[in-house]
RNA sequence: GCGGGCGUGGCGGAAUUGGCAGACGCGCCGGAUUUAGGAUCCGGUGGGCAACCUUGCGGGUUCGACCCCCGCCGCCCGUACCA
């Protein structure tokens, strides 16, 4: 048989979707297995070689597990709101549903090309009206519990994009749409009060199982601390500095302390601030400094002494200066710090630079030239003095501070609360009504969808104001309260929102009562396998678990966690090595590969490339090795024979043990390699029988689903292969009757042996000393110790 | 700086988790077939003429170490003046 690509792919896959093949049937008896892949945004374009590794994993497992009995759901929708369609609307002059659908249309082509077992009864799309209605219902639930409010502090502002963007959308200081860097600016805000949920989200993470690195970067991002709170007098004023540190157990080496340039403290007292010109020139100057110009200067600290308030230590009595620097963040804690030069580096720094006394309270180290970090015993610390434990130094600390009431226990978070709105025409409308008298009231329910209105243009107004701003008959409505004259928030969700509950759709995708159906959530929730990019994991990996726990908490959803398991691909890098991009002329369009090849061939290459987490580089040469793979599979009929052809036993029931245990934990490298390895081993016999031939199609159908099909009818198996039962193996056949062994002398291999499975160790050594090349080695010499592993080796340890 | 991960042939990568290092594939070399091949098939392929040497480098534990421990070096990812 040949491998005819062309001809056999499209057939397939039409007749696996005439027969329905891959539909999910909810409520079924047999075990339920929820595989879920993160959609797509629908980019004009198209598809990306990413998407068939990120995809083609979870379409293995889901392959395999239909093999094996299980109810699967293995859904695909489109992420489709979201501002590169928005850009393209507004260069080519085209609306961006217009826009959406199109790119939709030509994502699914490429999709169904590849032959993924997507079940495309249950396809969902975030701009869909009957979608987006439950993303509003969801924020309006939100609001009603009090988790969005409305705040003006500095935010993070991308000038290209001209949107606020959350502190997940500027990680490292750019834009995470258009790559520039991010200012900060003072606005009027939506946020949603995620850190509420912080210690839920931390806690969560103890009943799920992720990859390591996965829980490690989420604790990290959302990376509590805990710590004190701790109350400065100031001396001419009659008012405290409130400071937050993890350290109070250093509190009699404070020297000086330090505020962060925006904070409120010198506005209240300018009045009271003999250099007041120093000081707003200084801030001036912080003020025009980018987030990244901030960060990129960390070792070089510069401030400014504020003359004229000076701050007493809650425990000491003494007085110590205080400075503003930029060093000390207004977002962080309460925006101003206690300094202890000689336990704290960047303390140090500022020190050193400003001549301020270095005083130490731990002992070790030499503080002439470094800060101390480590342990020691307690110095120059009163009632501290003579501890040697951190811990109880900040016990102790922590009872006299209460004591003294000037301070308490308290925990922070770097994760701060969720920038939610954006000012921008393609997102979901927020429902909320600004009226005069009410202040801000929700959208009714039962007025959900609130839908975008049309409009003529979707550039964003001046000072970043929002397309439907220029819309009175969206802008001007009645309060749902007390019917007067109000008027409609303007700005829209962010791209996150639609994403961040898209999985609870897949189970009741068309309900238009609820989000899905309550016993249909029951039934497939939790997810049981979520794969996707790593880059989602600090991003709408944490913001999903929010809503979703947020759900939990109103009863709206059957479990606390989504997603019982969460992998992450590694990235197809270009040929060179690096990351796939347009300007460096790598990328690799998945089109021209099965053009080329077959989606066969791309299926399982990219699954061969290495290992499925790492990130590994395209080879175009390599490729063909899986072609040939293909290839000589398909010519194996030409070897088949009617009676059975014992040589293969043995190999046969190991391949279905690898490539079963394998495509489990992910090894699809592995599990390609032995099926290629028994393709070997058919062609040394120069023989296959039928049986064990429609074996080795259905292992390799879960990569390689077209070729196998054909295989499947040619060898007249029974319906669809893809919906054949997994082969099982019998572990007694996986045994050959006598193995070879390695024969050491003091650790070094010396020879071979081959002897009876279940040879003893008595056995092993009368087969050495009758061996002709292995006893001589032994001649004149004493053995002090045996090592025999069965199956492996037998190390004999000589004088 | 901090957190996580990694380092194995010319290349992508295997190695039952302490038991024959280099599976499988690419590439390369040789041969067959072919008018021809960048098609197909067969054989070979870590290094060294050898004894032997080889999993980034240096120590250690062990009968035995790619795997465990200690100390370096180098890459990648995340995060960043987080108090």
């Amino acid at each position: 048989m040949e491998y005819k690509f062309r001809e056999i792919e499209p057939k397939w896959q039409k007749k696996w979707e005439e027969a329905g093949l891959f539909r999910a049937v909810d409520g079924s008896e047999r075990p339920k297995f929820y595989a879920l892949v993160e959609f797509p945004y629908p980019s004009g374009h198209g598809m990306h070689i990413g998407h068939i590794k990120a995809y083609g994993g979870l379409e293995v497992v889901s392959r395999k597990r239909r093999m094996q009995g299980y109810n699967v759901l293995f859904p695909i929708g489109f992420d489709a709101f979201g501002l590169p369609t928005e850009n393209t609307a507004i260069k080519d002059g085209v609306h961006p549903r217009v826009l959406t659908d199109q790119n939709i249309r030509k994502f699914t082509d490429q999709l169904r090309r590849v032959g993924f077992s997507f079940d495309w009864s249950r396809t969902v799309d975030t701009t869909d009206e009957g979608y987006y209605r439950w993303t509003q219902w969801i924020f309006r639930k939100m609001f009603d519990a009090g988790l969005v409010f409305r705040d003006k502090t500095l935010v993070n502002f991308c000038p290209h994009c001209q949107v606020v963007l959350s502190n997940e959308d500027s990680q490292g200081g750019k834009c995470d749409i258009c790559h520039n860097d991010v200012v900060q600016k003072s606005k009027d805000v939506w946020y949603l009060r995620i850190t509420e949920y912080a210690d839920k989200l931390l806690e969560g993470l103890d009943h799920v199982d992720y990859l390591p690195n996965i829980r490690n970067q989420q604790e990290n991002w959302i990376g509590r601390s805990t710590g004190a709170f701790v109350n400065f007098p100031l001396k001419e004023v009659d008012d405290k500095l409130r400071i937050y540190t993890t350290r109070c157990d250093t509190l009699f080496g404070v020297t000086f302390m330090v505020i962060a340039p925006e904070h409120p403290v010198l506005d209240t007292y300018a009045d009271k601030v003999k250099n007041m010109d120093e000081v707003r020139a200084y801030r001036a100057e912080c003020a025009k400094k980018t987030e990244f110009e901030r960060t990129q200067l960390a070792k070089d600290k510069t401030g400014v002494r504020i003359d004229g308030l000076t701050a007493i230590n809650p425990i000491t009595g003494r007085e110590i200066p205080i400075f503003i620097s930029d060093y000390v963040m207004m977002g962080y804690g309460t925006g101003a710090i206690m300094a202890v030069p000689a336990h704290d580096t960047r303390d140090y720094a500022f020190a050193k630079k400003f001549g301020v006394e270095i005083l130490p309270v731990i002992e070790g180290g030499d503080i002439s030239k470094d800060a101390y970090t480590g342990e020691g015993r307690m110095i120059n610390s009163g009632f501290l003095n003579g501890l040697t434990d951190k811990k109880s130094s900040i016990e102790r600390m922590l009872v006299e501070l209460e004591k003294r009431g000037v301070g308490e226990a308290g925990v922070q978070y770097k994760m701060k609360d969720w920038a939610f709105n954006r000012q921008r025409y393609w997102g979901e409308p927020i429902p909320i009504v600004h009226c005069p008298k009410c202040g801000m009231v929700g959208v009714p329910y039962e007025e959900l969808p609130l839908k975008l209105p049309e409009v003529e243009n979707f550039e964003p107004g001046e000072g970043g104001e929002s397309p439907l701003a220029k819309v009175a008959s969206f802008v001007n409505c009645k309060c749902p309260q007390c019917g007067g004259d109000a008027k409609r928030e303007t700005d829209t969700m962010p791209q996150w929102a639609g994403s961040s509950w898209y999985f609870l759709r897949y189970t009741d995708p068309h309900n238009d009562k609820s989000l899905a159906d309550p016993e249909k959530l029951k039934y497939w929730m939790p997810v049981d396998w979520y794969n996707g990019g790593m880059e989602h994991v600090t991003r709408h990996m944490i913001y999903s678990r929010f809503w979703h726990r947020f759900l939990y908490d109103i009863g709206a959803v059957p479990c606390p966690e989504p997603y019982a398991k969460r992998t992450a691909q590694g990235l197809v890098l270009g040929a060179n090595g690096v990351k796939m991009s347009k300007s460096l002329g790598n990328v690799i369009d998945p089109n021209d590969v099965i053009d080329r090849y077959g989606a066969d061939v791309l299926r399982t290459y990219i699954l061969f490339m290495g290992d499925y987490e790492q990130a590994a580089p395209w080879s175009d040469s390599s490729v063909r090795g899986c072609k040939r793979l293909i290839d000589r599979f398909a010519a194996l009929t030409d070897l088949l024979t009617e009676e059975p052809v014992p040589s293969l036993e043995t190999s046969l029931h190991r391949t279905i043990r690898k490539v079963s245990e394998d495509i489990e934990s992910m090894k699809f490298n592995t599990a390609i390699a032995a099926i290629m390895t028994f393709v070997n081993d058919v062609y040394a016999a120069g023989a296959i029988d039928r049986a064990s031939l429609m074996t080795l199609t259905k292992l390799l159908c879960p990569f390689a689903p077209h070729i196998c099909e054909e295989m499947w009818q040619e060898l007249g198996g029974e319906g669809f292969c893809s919906a054949a039962s997994w082969p099982e193996y019998d572990e007694e056949k996986t045994k050959e009757a006598t193995v070879e062994i390695a024969v050491q002398l003091c650790g070094k291999v010396r020879g071979r042996l081959t002897v009876p499975v279940d040879a003893t160790q008595e056995d092993v050594l009368a087969a050495i000393q009758a061996d002709g090349t292995l006893s001589p080695m032994l001649a004149g010499k004493q053995i002090v110790k045996q090592i025999y592993v069965p199956g492996r080796l037998c190390n004999l340890v000589v004088k």
